[in-house]
DNA sequence: GTGAAAGCGCTAACAC
DNA sequence: GTGTTAGCGCTTTCAC
């Protein structure tokens, strides 16, 4: 490995003044700057990114921690990290993978420490709080999407407009008997997500048609499937279904298409999160779409921002929804 | 952050003993050794892996190089991924995400140099043989996944009999007029999987059913839907269909459909790779299952080895596929 | 405009 | 067993 010692042995410089060179100094002269660069690209010479780290005090590499469990293949997570990447690279920032299982014994705020990251990204693992604020108390800039809990430091998914936008929707479309198949109310996005469909029927003063008690923790298809049959069996077929995910969606109509209804001609079908298989399945499914690209994009600036700045805090950021029409929904005859 | 010097300090020994005391090492005796832990960890102290790596000349950091124009966003990716992450992780490495694109004009070949990662995993990215041979001037041991061409260090899902298990299967369920929908026969996968389909019918002594001179070089939905419409006008309904991708099958089966076949009933149809959504369309597809886990695995594994015996060679591993029974293939009656 | 030298936090000879 | 010291490759005062 060539260092920076034999390119100023070769140009007959001091270290410092290739040092300068390397880096853009303006107090070296042109000619000597161009002469040094030209040497160093001869001989093939990188800079050493750890030795500079240490020095600089800056790693110029973001922690990106995520849920092991889930692992990296939901949608969610890959695309928001395909567009975060694409913007912090812009600035010469890499990502480091952190499991939110530690290595070696350390946990992730002390992995983060350990190999001197400059600021740290939490994909849907915010469940713990504390090491949010162990990551500050470090000084380390943070920042959460889709956390559990009401949060600083978070970007979100606006969830609320986003229930009230399908029902709105759908309702637009001339149907009135409109169900919600719920997730978890007793996080921070089901919540949300339940209480627009609340607010919705009261204001257009229809029939909340709902299975209550259920708590759908995973927003799987199973649960979606059961739901469904729960909310038919007690109230019989509704006008329209708004699902809080495209997979609970998926399993509302499995149900519906086994019981011999048509999707969408007997029923129509809104989900929610706009994942890959929407445009697979048939009818292709009509949902509210999540712009991942965009939370992606807003997180590496944001998360920038705060390392330039050296700011620990920011007010949460809500990333609006929007409708993607498909074939699962159909106007009122 | 407390260094070791603070710790050297609080304990009175000096830096090298507490060094020592913390990497474990024998010539320093127990009772020290406990009582410089304890003051560590008393004081919140945390190593750093920058300063480590600068004079252990090894960062524990592996680059993972991917294409960016796929994405993260593909079930390989991410599957194989996950389980080498699990591999590595083990030993106290972690993983420097590396486009194959360049950050600040530095291809992955020299950024991988310039962060000082110990080994590079290269996937679906082998496009060019020249980086990985620069990587290994480098010194650098590097791994390909799938790589467009046969190449050393390289892991590769055994396509040629995973195709001759597709055919054996539906051959054994009583279908003779066999139809083949290839990729693109030109990359070495491609070529693989139609020479397997070739074979098979050559030595069952059956006609082959395919539509020659197409190039399916995306395996996607649509080449399999006009493959399947080729092949349909040119030789009628085959009794089953091989695809050499889960996209293409469901491309063909949804131009059977709009064509009012049945499926199974009329027509079997098998697929290659085991992405999700053969569990979520209707019937469920079955498929050969590339063995994604196993290959993140062996991947680590093989990699870790190089590290650690610095060899930058090994043979092409090939890793087995299984036959995954759903519902898209029936017995001929 | 250039160079000498201190030092980032740590490890590893080597001496005691 | 413990301590002293020389670096790892680089940046950055500060002096010239």
């Amino acid at each position: 490995m060539v260092t920076i010692i034999e390119i100023a042995k070769l140009s007959n410089c001091s270290v410092s003044t290739v040092s300068k060179a390397l880096n853009n100094y303006p107090d070296v002269s042109e000619k000597t700057r161009k002469r040094i660069m030209k040497i160093a690209a001869d001989a093939g010479y990188i800079p050493n990114a750890t030795a500079q780290s240490l020095v600089r005090k800056k790693s110029n590499t973001i922690g990106v921690v995520y849920e092991v469990e889930r692992g990296l293949k939901n949608l969610f997570f890959s695309e928001v990290l395909d567009a975060f990447r694409a913007t912090i690279e812009q600035k010469g920032y890499d990502i480091l993978l952190l499991s939110n299982k530690s290595n070696r014994g350390l946990d992730y705020v002390d992995h983060s420490r350990f190999k001197q990251v400059d600021g740290v990204l939490i994909v849907a693992g915010g469940r713990n709080l504390d090491a949010i604020n162990r990551m500050k108390e470090n000084l380390l800039p943070v920042l959460t999407l889709d956390p559990p809990l009401e949060l600083k430091n978070a970007i979100y998914s606006n969830s609320y407009e986003g229930i009230k936008k399908a029902c709105g929707y759908l309702y637009q479309l001339g149907h009135r008997r409109i169900a919600y198949i719920q997730g978890d109310p007793e996080t921070l996005i089901g919540a949300q997500r339940h209480q627009a469909y609340q607010d919705f029927i009261e204001e257009k003063a229809l029939k909340p048609i709902i299975a209550e008690g259920r708590f759908n923790t995973y927003y799987s298809m199973e649960e979606g499937y059961q739901t469904m049959q729960t909310i038919f069996e007690r109230h019989g077929l509704p006008e329209a279904v708004c699902a809080a995910s495209d997979l609970m969606a998926l399993g509302a109509m499995r149900y519906l298409r086994s019981n011999g209804f048509s999707i969408p001609d007997d029923i129509s079908i809104i989900g929610f999160d706009n994942l890959q298989f929407c445009e697979i399945v048939e009818p292709r499914l009509t949902t509210v779409k999540q712009d991942y690209k965009h939370i992606g994009t807003i997180a590496g600036e944001t998360l920038l921002n705060m390392i330039e700045n050296k700011t620990l805090d920011f007010e949460p950021i809500l990333v609006e929804t929007s409708i993607v029409v498909r074939d699962s929904c159909k106007k009122r005859q």
